[in-house]
DNA sequence: GAAATAGTGTCTCTGAGACAATATCGT
DNA sequence: ACGATATTGTCTCAGAGACACTATTTC
């Protein structure tokens, strides 16, 4: 039919072809009062006006170099955080997850320090933090709570052989607070002495310092900050069997 | 501007908007003689054509009800396998890696028991195995190179704390093929005593009878298979470190 | 019996898990 | 001194890694 890719390139036109609709949704996590929250936006358009989804949108091909940055944008966006935890979780496209027609999303998950939504910069939209638990229990837009299901998923896994938890404290940090943020993601205790042998020995923190614990009580404690690098870590052993 | 969720779907048209293209690539491997082998085909089309690649193409909105059966679907054109082991990698998308525009692909990763390509189904273009090794050398269409390290990337990691190796074999086995598997996925040797501890103590393979080795020399080897649900099988520690 | 391969015995080492003991803070 | 929290000591147990040894087959 053509002779060269050129002439080929020339030709084409994406609109002659049936292509599905591709948007990008994050789960963005944090820890408040010790108990794992999400961030959610109230939709101002349709379809599903004025339920409550994860942030995303469609990729902006003007702005957008590629799809992590473009996540990176929204996360942006939608909390002003700009170097969190971000990794794409799945990509998930059916038939029928978005009543105009054929739609995959990019599923990404992000950790950040807790903030006060009131301090976010694009807040045309309501923009709040919901603890899990009841945010799986919204009537939530799409398939979210089925996304929001898998970034709690691959949370709670990483968590059993990663240190990604550090990224929801803000530095610096005690080992306890450190300890009590693995718990909660991973929804289970860990021993005292284990976690702080695994953590020390991997050397993945710094020691930047003493304070009191959170509470204004007790023995002074080591404060920490991750070490440059800290992402990389992989455990040999999987916490919690 | 619209009134009901009704009225805006109506009004909703997908070819308003640029629309990145989304394909499904598949990077399908086996063991052959004790190596890692790729399928490629070489592409009949442009863009480029002539240059070798991993299976894959477009959506076909009216035969795919969701993405894992598109996948499934051209995993079974290209080999005729139906229940391989068939996981998502990552997707990928940039500007610049399709010449017809802003392009999104789904990275697949199969598993499959060496079958000779000549008995593949879909053979109007040209199909081969090529040894891992070889496959990186070729000059890939698009950006099938970084796909291809990906989708061997996963392998290997997942080859560390899973069993998914068990696919590359064809049933019955003996423990030592299944060694061998698991070396060269893993790019390390294991050593034999460690091996049939972690395996037979993972309670996943069935004994299904003796045989003698493939050599035809040695003493008579037990044959096992995987058990049902050895899928979901994973090990607290990973190996080969 | 020799070559080849399958399968076992057993010691060491690392890190998890349990739990008690000690240390240091404010009041 | 007491309550609260941080930090350490140490025992046990599971599983990896190393390596030698035994068992069974063909030729």
């Amino acid at each position: 039919m053509y002779k060269s890719e050129q002439e080929y390139l020339k030709n084409y036109n994406v609109h002659r072809y049936d292509i599905p609709l591709l948007s990008i949704d994050i789960g963005i996590f944090t820890i408040l009062n010790g108990k794992l929250h999400v961030l959610l936006i109230e939709r101002g358009e349709f379809p599903y006006k004025e339920r409550w989804a994860l942030p995303g949108g469609f990729i902006d091909q003007s702005q957008d170099q590629d799809l992590h940055s473009s996540a990176l944008r929204k996360l942006t966006e939608k909390t002003g955080v700009t170097t969190p935890h971000l990794e794409q979780v799945e990509t998930v496209g059916n038939a029928t997850r978005d009543p105009r027609g054929w739609s995959v999303t990019s599923l990404y998950m992000a950790l950040i320090p807790y903030a006060p939504t009131s301090k976010f910069i694009d807040s045309v939209s309501d923009v709040r933090w919901w603890p899990y638990e009841q945010a799986i229990k919204l009537d939530l837009a799409f398939d979210h709570l089925e996304l929001i299901a898998k970034a709690r998923a691959r949370l709670k896994s990483k968590t059993a052989y990663t240190i990604i938890p550090i990224h929801v404290l803000s530095s610096p940090f005690t080992l306890t607070q450190l300890q009590q943020a693995f718990e909660e993601l991973l929804e289970k205790s860990i021993e005292k002495k284990s976690f702080r042998r695994r953590i020390l020995s991997a050397d993945v923190l710094e020691e930047v310092g003493q304070g009191l614990p959170a509470g204004g009580l007790g023995r002074i404690a080591a404060l920490y900050q991750p070490k440059q690098g800290c992402e990389q870590h992989s455990f040999v052993w999987s916490l919690g069997n």
